[in-house]
DNA sequence: AACAACCAAATTGTCAACAATCTTGTGTTT
DNA sequence: AAACACAAGATTGTTGACAATTTGGTTGTT
């Protein structure tokens, strides 16, 4: 495994565009230029435009017909909109992570929490830290459901968006204690194999994200 | 109106692309030649390779760098995993529908199931047409949800890949009386305004075509 | 000054040729 | 005869140039 790095441009190209958008190198709304991009990549525009058809299908950019592409505007709305979704398909998740997670996987979460827990209580209130490795909280249930088609809508074509949404409104503290306490209970559900309760504590955790949301749309 | 035709060969690519492997035209498994579809499409490759990204993200073909793309193989495991998810998001759809569908779109539903009645009582057991309808009715009420997330996930992610699946097993026929008596009892819990019961409904009623789908995949 | 028509520059869409990689058939070796 | 190595052919990945369309500014008219 001395060279593993992909050779296919176009395939690099989609990770590397989906990165610098999600990051918000390429600002919410700014125009996306061919040309430029191809100089700064260092690559033709032919593998450039394919990386873009995938993004565009990852709703992280829009594109019109011979006028361009723009990155994506965010909105609550849109953001709610989104939370919903993940509400629905995430509880499925936990639930049926309850019938299909293996011990090592079990076990893995419960490092993970614990890990969160030090932070924590070491560095109060670094909730960005917190944030990428509630992701991982996140991801590893959907794994855990072993449904691919689920797995893919949510790891594949949602995480991104939420990524991005995110990384541009840090705003988003909600209070990392409650947070993790909520994360263990959903793994004790999980691990006592209850997913009807896993399912239910897994909607409730992210509805009480949805509603903040929510609430922020209506001071606007 | 004179000339509404795309003039984005691309663009028109993937749409006549998605619908030949949809209805069979090439069939699950097969190669997909770039040369060859590029001749028969009269198309360049340029074109053609990003409605094939475009298509890829679709899950209607797999790719393999420097060796291809193939149409997807079914099989009734994936199909029971995209009913699982299907029983998630639809039940939210209808849930949703209650609060934001229209009385013209209820009209429009109304209309929609009493001409599946009319037909069903003509031609008694023509399931094909029916399935088209069916169709029609689970959009329409997808539609009437109002979440864009959701509807995009539904209409444009997940749809060709179900499409594909019925139009290549025709076996279901699932008794088309008893699925219009479910879908009046759905369309009657949206007009009732009563979220609860639509979703209930609605995930029993898919539920029910995801266990007939299992049993078949027991008997192999 | 406001507005419409038009032209030029830039950008997107498309093409055909070139380079890199895989597949397949042949021949050799054990 | 089976297995491996190699070479020819075909296929995919990439590039740079050309064609078509939009955009923004200029000019002329009302």
């Amino acid at each position: 495994m001395i060279e593993t790095k992909e050779q296919i441009k176009s395939d690099n190209l989609t990770e590397r565009l989906i990165e610098a958008i999600v990051n918000g190198e390429y600002p919410a709304g700014s125009k996306i230029s061919e040309p430029e991009l191809a100089r700064v990549f260092n690559v033709s525009r032919g593998p450039l435009r394919e990386a873009m058809m995938r993004v565009e299908s990852l709703n992280l950019v829009e594109r019109i017909p011979h006028v361009g592409a723009r990155v994506v505007t965010l909105s609550l709305g849109k953001l709610a909109e989104i939370y919903a979704v993940r509400e629905a398909l995430e509880g499925m998740a936990a639930n049926l992570a309850c019938k299909h997670i293996t011990d090592s996987e079990i076990a893995t979460l419960e490092e993970l929490l614990n890990r969160h827990q030090s932070h924590i209580e070491e560095v109060d209130g670094a909730s960005y830290f917190y944030q990428q490795g509630d992701f991982d909280f996140h991801y590893l249930i959907i794994k855990a459901s072993k449904n691919h088609q689920l797995i893919a809508l949510l790891c594949d074509q949602l995480y991104h968006l939420i990524r991005m949404y995110r990384f541009q409104s840090p705003r988003s503290k909600s209070r990392p204690e409650k947070a993790l306490y909520e994360h263990f209970a959903i793994l004790n559900a999980i691990k006592a194999r209850d997913p009807e309760l896993a399912e239910m504590l897994m909607r409730r955790h992210i509805k009480s994200s949805r509603l903040l949301i929510e609430n922020e749309l209506l001071e606007e």
